[in-house]
Order: C-alpha cells, then sequence, then structure tokens
DNA sequence: TCAAAAGTGTTAGATTTACACCCATGA
DNA sequence: TCATGGGTGTAAATCTAACACTTTTGA
C-alpha cells in the first residue's frame, strides 16, 4: 500500500471532443468555462477523473452528464501533460473524442450545459491546450472514418446517400464525385438499401439507407 | 492555488515499448521487474512522472535512463487507467514507443538494467496491462512506418536495401517483393545511393544508403 | 413548366502485382 | 567452380478518376 509514495501524484481530467453532423458542416461542442481558472474563455467540455472509476470510464460519465447519451462511439486522443498546460495547478489530461446524431441531443440539455455546435473550421481560440486537442481528435477521427464504418454514428439511423456524401466531404475537407462514390458503396453489402423514401431533401425524394452491423461484422472490409 | 482539491488525485507513471531491429527480426526491450509488486514478472522498462516534468519529458528522461540515448524517435501510445491495473496502487501510466537502431544501444548498459531484446512475436505474458500497450504501440508503429520515413531511425545511418526491405517485412509480417520494393525506393529521392559498399551481408557487396532529411522535407511524400 | 436533387456507366490513365534471370565475389 | 546474396524490366490486371445526362415531383 506505500509503494509509491515518494513520487508525486497529479489530478487527471477528460476533455471531450465531441464531433456533430449537421447542415452539411461537421460541428463540435464547446462552450464557456464557468469556474475559475479560465472563467469566460471558451473551452471543450470535461470534468475529472476519481478515485474509483478508470479513465475511460470518466469519459463516459462526463459524456452522459453533458449529453444524456451512453454507448456513444468513444476513442482515446491521448494525455496532454505539459508542466503549465493548467494555469491553476498540475493537471494531466486526458482527451477524447466521440461522435453523435446531433438529433439525438436534447437541445435544452445542451443549453443548461452552456455548449454550442461551432464549425470545426471555425473554432475560436481556446482554453490551455485545447486547441491541440481538438487538432490531433480531428486527424484520429478522419483516419478513422477513412478506415472504418463509424461515420454512421454522426447520422441518423436512416440516411440518405447524399447525406453520407456530405458527411464524408465535410470530414475530409474535399468534394467527392457522386457517381464513383455511389459505386464504392453500392459494393459495400452492409449499406442496405430500405425501401423507405426521404421527401425532405428533395421534391423527388430519395431512398434511405442503413447500416446492418451484422453483415459487416462477416466481412469487415471497408475503404472509402 | 486551490482549485481542484476534491478530486483525487493519482500516481502517473510512464511505461516504454522500445523497438529495436536485429538479424531480420524486430524486437522490443523487456526486463524482470526488479520491483515490488510485481516482482520477476516480465515488464516494460518505465518510471514515474515527476512533479516538475512534462509527460513526454517524463518519457524522454526514462528512455534516456535505460538507454543512455536522446532524440529518439517517440511517440505517445496512449494512457492506460484502469482502477486496478497496478496491484499496490492506483496509477495510470501513459505509454510511449520508441525505435533505436540496436547497435546504438551500450551492451553492457543494457545488462546493467537487466532488459533484454525479445522478438515482438514471441513476447510472454506480461506485467500488469503490458501485453495491451505492446499490441498498441505495435500496430501505431506500423501505421506510422507505412506513412512516414521513419523506419530509418531502427537502421544504422547506412543501410543496404536489403536491410530496409526485411525490415519492412519483419515490420508488416509479410514478404515484398524484391523488384517492386527497389523500384519503389528509386522514385523515393530522399533516399540516396552512396558510393560505399557493405561486404559484410554478401560477397559480391551491397551498396550503402542513407536517409537525405533535408530532401525529404523539400517534398515529403512517403507511402511503402 | 421548371427548378432542384436523385440516380445511373463508360473509358482512359495510373497503379499494382507477378514473375526469372544474370552478376560479382570469396571460399 | 560454385554457392550466396545483389541487382535489374516487362506485361497483365486492377483500381482510380473523370465526366453528362435523364428522372421525378412540388411549387
Amino acid at each position: 500500500m506505500t509503494y509509491y509514495h515518494e513520487h508525486a501524484k497529479v489530478w487527471l481530467s477528460v476533455d471531450c471532443i465531441i464531433f456533430g453532423f449537421d447542415k452539411g458542416k461537421l460541428k463540435i461542442l464547446i462552450g464557456k468555462r464557468q469556474m475559475d481558472p479560465g472563467r469566460g474563455e471558451w473551452s471543450l467540455y470535461g470534468g475529472f477523473v476519481s478515485g474509483d472509476e478508470s479513465v475511460d470510464d470518466a469519459a463516459s460519465r462526463t459524456l452522459y452528464e453533458l449529453t444524456g447519451l451512453r454507448n456513444l462511439f468513444m476513442r482515446q486522443v491521448g494525455a496532454f501533460g505539459n508542466v503549465d498546460r493548467d494555469p491553476g495547478e498540475r493537471v494531466v489530461s486526458i482527451a477524447y473524442y466521440a461522435l453523435i446524431n446531433v438529433k439525438d441531443y436534447d437541445d435544452e440539455l445542451r443549453q443548461e450545459h452552456g455548449v454550442e455546435w461551432m464549425d470545426i473550421n471555425e473554432i475560436p481560440q481556446l482554453y490551455s491546450d485545447h486547441n491541440e486537442m481538438v487538432r490531433k481528435a480531428r486527424k484520429m477521427m478522419q483516419q478513422k472514418l477513412a478506415n472504418e464504418p463509424v461515420g454512421f454514428r454522426l447520422l441518423p439511423s436512416l440516411f440518405t446517400l447524399t447525406q453520407l456524401q456530405k458527411l464524408y466531404e465535410a470530414v475530409n475537407g474535399a468534394e467527392l464525385d457522386k457517381r464513383n462514390f455511389r459505386k464504392r458503396i453500392k459494393d459495400m453489402d452492409f449499406i442496405e438499401k430500405t425501401e423507405l423514401i426521404d421527401k425532405t431533401g428533395s421534391k423527388r425524394g430519395a431512398s434511405l439507407y442503413r447500416f446492418n452491423k451484422r453483415v459487416y461484422n462477416e466481412d469487415p472490409t471497408f475503404k472509402l
């Protein structure tokens, strides 16, 4: 019980980069800090790791606190451990990114927490090293979306191919050829066309698709 | 100065996955723990993060302690933060991987630290969650070597194309076609042929090559 | 009737893969 | 002289990228 007592202890926090996709734009949730130090600065949402929970659990809990959602797709971005990163005390932070479907997030709850969706390309200066966290999270998330079928986590469970394409365009910051994109999607058996039609996006209506996880697990190949 | 005092503090450690390449095999350094808890178990080399150094600095320092080498290529693998990961106390560990040229490491120093080079495919059960760290480090390192010219950090500054090919074969766990490999290398201007010949690997002798960082920086394109 | 988004194939070019033999040398 | 690793080019197959018009329907 007294193995490491000669060493220093630190506070550990988690910070969340929460990605959403709305109106053709990739966004993250940020808010103005409501506590010292750094009160009033734009900041990621975060929390402290308590003594009886794993760091991953602290991140899940923090995400739940903010969004009321569980089982979000979430990955660790990394540890940020510069001595002076927090102006108050020595705090090492572990950043996580998460993907959510914006429509699953109750807007009242969002306002209560004082956070808002900000275009990923228009992020202001953030508290401490949060801009660095966002940069790294964005890179990792791009990489992930290009190699695993997780983009769906940013969309409703039924989506049109145009929505899916716009999502990938926003994530990669580059336009895609419609025909080539749809050709590639057709080759992926786990993206299933349904009988349903979405009429909100056009007069003609577009077929709705869904991601079938079972089918994907049988042949987990993905390459956008 | 007393912002966070209601929250728990933890010990922070760093653990190092040190990759080397020798006799055609990819290896890492592991040793038997010389302290409690876990004395005698195979383990990565690590250390504690002190109060006045960044986590990255703690990793650099730990690598230096073990190898006597500075400015190694090093990347963070991530934070490992399960509550019970350390059998003694609550310790969260940040893993790092590093690439070294085995011949740069003084073998006496290695023995003094009680660590040895172990084939990456024959790693025994390790202390705590170290196997998981190794798996993740290996994946990240594979990814890195495929997309950035850092494999050279595992080789002497002058190397033959056969050595380079064997290195990539060991890292990817797959054989490569000699002619196709050499064709791709020829397209990379930053891998320069020297006038020097290595006669240790064959009777005929093989040309020695070097990595030219300047040239690479002018056109940083790499794809193995 | 027309504006706006949905949907659909073909072709040229680029990239990737497969493959086998001669060379130089020291033992 | 021969065993060993060094070094080299071509052709088929695959993948990628470019590109334009018809359909449907609500306003």
